[in-house]
DNA sequence: TGTACATCAGTGAACGCGCGTTCACTGATGTAC
DNA sequence: TGTACATCAGTGAACGCGCGTTCACTGATGTAC
């Protein structure tokens, strides 16, 4: 019925195996980075001859550029349903940092395959990334903007505040995975809920300069 | 004369070499990763055998870690040195963000080793990188304490700034280094100064939030 | 429904190549007397 | 100052290994009639 359901029992079999082919890789960047991994330790976790690769993708960077795509897909909806809440600045703080949170217990491979190759070795998956964080924060700027607290605000300004909060999100998803590779703790640490009151926090104090920002520009 | 210079010829040639490598290495970093390098190319690059490099680092993470070292020291210094500043907010921030654009300026792969391997595929570099930044957060959260507006926040509050200001700029130099790279755009450019503007108004709306930090949680 | 042909996802052998590491070595520098 | 020995940074040959990519192939699925 959906236009991206294979229409046949061959192609459906070739989906799977584009799949396979992912979901191996992005296990086996939990311990490496992209430009390290070969493409023989991908198909051989799959199970498949090296040459069925060349069937799916060109090479491991187009691999690593679909994996930026169902990387950051998932956490865009959900951020997208908070910043439309209709609530107060301290309830959407506090939603944003518990959606954060379930990301990276249900996701941490991807979490940390964002993170480790936003900055990594292989251009075409770098600018991937730039080019999905750079939606988002478009998203988040005109969320913000239809915002109350945003009368007066120049587009270049809200847009600087979007950066800003995309930039936390990012580096607070990468302290949550922190605690959870570090010293075996579990993700109900001590040290889990820090990171979860410390990143409030700093929205909070974000939020707190932007309420005062007219003010302080006037 | 002061103790860490090389005592006799042959410990000075030692060092010298030693500094290829590491040169060498820093160089090659600019188009890839850490863990996706191989020892032979950096002992090619410097024109020694490869088995020489064994004499210096025990592999190339332990060559990693010198990089975090020789990568930070220098931004650590400069930093500390504006902190230390009597002056106005307004006046603080121009001085920070001029000295990370010096830093990128001057040492732009070291700002894109430091930004690469963060979270990159070497356990050891990530955590020499993670030990210097908090080091870094420990020292700025030092001079923030001291600073009036300071007054009445608990330790945790100061950190907690402390780290938000980490961050950015960390990310600040990052963004300065997309710029430099990308469309071979000169360092002088219209974007290079539209990132200056942000990460200035972005540190403005961090330190507006944080004179009304009190008010706002009492 | 059955038949004949086309498509194409996955195979498996083969290739040349650069890798990290080992080892015994060389010869200049350092040291003891 | 000169001599005899010790140290040790850098050498170069050799090793086994896994890599990415090529190629002609197989056989199940798809399509036309």
């Amino acid at each position: 019925m959906s236009h991206s359901e294979p229409v046949g029992v061959r192609q459906a079999q070739k989906q799977r195996t584009r799949q396979a082919l992912l979901d191996a890789a992005l296990g086996l960047l939990e311990e490496q980075s992209l430009s390290s991994m070969g493409l023989r330790e991908v198909t051989r976790a799959v199970g498949v001859a090296p040459t069925a690769f060349y069937r799916h993708f060109r090479d491991l960077g187009e691999l690593g550029v679909a994996l930026v795509q169902e990387s950051l897909a998932s956490l865009h909806a959900t951020v997208r349903a908070v910043l439309a809440e209709q609530a107060g600045a301290e309830e959407r703080i506090d939603h944003t940092v518990a959606v954060v949170e379930r990301y990276v217990r249900e996701h941490p491979a991807h979490v940390r395959f964002i993170a480790r190759e936003r900055h990594g070795g292989v251009r075409a998956v770098r600018q991937a990334i730039a080019g999905e964080l750079d939606r988002f924060a478009t998203e988040v700027a005109a969320a913000l903007k239809s915002q109350p607290v945003s009368q007066g605000w120049s587009d270049e300004d809200v847009r600087m505040l979007a950066e800003l909060y995309v930039d936390r999100l990012v580096m607070t998803a990468s302290a949550f995975l922190d605690v959870s590779d570090g010293e075996g703790e579990g993700v109900d640490s001590e040290r889990w809920r820090a990171v979860a009151r410390t990143a409030r926090r700093q929205l909070h104090l974000i939020s707190v300069g932007r309420q005062h920002w007219h003010d302080a520009v006037s």
